[in-house]
DNA sequence: CAATGTGAACAGCTTCACAGCC
DNA sequence: GGCTGTGAAGCTGTTCACATTG
């Protein structure tokens, strides 16, 4: 499929979780694997997987399946992940703490490159390795060629560390706190509320 | 709207966002809100608000809006977030430490009524004023009113743990690891996973 | 008159059935 | 024969227009 069809924001969030399959799927040596068995292993429907990835190209080969290191590849490529991608975290309090450490990064090439509080308390502390850093010496980031930020901060100071962050270059922020972030159309924003996560649950019970 | 219809899981995932818009809104003193503003708030439009709300009831008053507190009890009452609901912390690592001292469960009415961990170091230490219990025990949470747990343990303990959450009475799991959990079908589990939502984020720069 | 509640049109996503290829 | 790639059908969720009500 090379026509410039419009791909569902669907399909881009199922792709990180195809990367994880094919990623650990090479690891255990497996070469091929057909859309059958890896909705087994993803909880999904075959067609869906064969249309998501047809999305970006013909990536299988008929009556085989998908290659598998060749497809993780593909992947990586089209998320943008097949270069190690910095980000920084902003916040160095017990998420900011969590989330430096957080290994699931790692296999989507993630590294945190530099953290970030207010709080004069945590500044010049040392935090998986690296130094906090004051907040307001962030301006220089995207010499280092961060991009993407890791938002851990209380609701309150989003806003302003998110302003903060855009004027310093960056363009995708993932907001660990239930504000609502105004940035311009050029950043990309994903927030993720474990509250209102929670608050679902119990609707279906 | 008395009729059964069937309630999209779209509205659902809404429904804590509205929840805490009007109880903020509530805590400031305002008695009614329209579609329109409140929209503008939580940008979103003005009609998916009206329809969201009116699949449990008329909430509103032509004219002049949604009265602030009395709807954000009917929520509450919806989601069954009138009463304080207890849940279970399964993981006192870094991330578990950042879930326990979590504000933002608060305004759901969520209460952490235990912490349980597998390791031995962990095990006795008092974390956020309860102290962190052997996994093993977790037979008795049911009797203790517990009926939610999250799950934040490494992704290859998860499915252990999930299993015995499960045989404890737990009827639903935040789970905060990438790994798809096995549960019955009366197990309702909602996952998160910070590193695939930083994963979609760099395809749209 | 202002703002809700709602059927109907619309858009987007998923599933299906099967043609095409290895 | 087995499995992918894909148009078409089906389904779900959103937006609209407007009738309705305080």
């Amino acid at each position: 499929m090379l026509k410039f069809r419009k791909i569902p924001a669907e399909t881009i969030r199922r792709m990180p979780r195809y990367l994880r399959a094919f990623s650990l799927l090479g690891q255990e040596g497996q070469t091929y694997i057909s859309s059958q068995a890896l909705a087994g292993q993803l909880h999904l429907n075959p067609p869906q997987i064969r249309k998501d990835l047809s999305y970006f190209g013909d990536f299988g080969t008929r009556g085989v399946g998908y290659p598998v290191s060749d497809t993780a590849q593909r992947i990586r490529e089209i998320l943008k992940l097949d270069v190690a991608q910095k980000a920084a975290l902003i916040g160095a309090g017990r998420l900011g703490t969590a989330i430096a450490s957080y290994p699931g990064f790692a296999m989507f090439g993630f590294d945190i490159a530099a953290i970030f509080d207010n709080s004069p308390a945590k500044i010049g502390k040392k935090l998986a390795g690296l130094t906090v850093q004051n907040i307001q010496d962030l301006t220089g980031i995207a010499e280092q060629g961060i991009r993407l930020a890791i938002l851990a901060v209380p609701s309150e100071s989003a806003q302003t560390c998110a302003t903060l962050l855009v004027d310093a270059g960056v363009r995708g922020i993932l907001n660990l706190s239930p504000s609502w972030l105004k940035v311009p159309k050029r950043v990309k924003v994903v927030s993720i509320d474990l509250a209102m996560e929670l608050g679902t649950l119990l609707y279906y019970l």
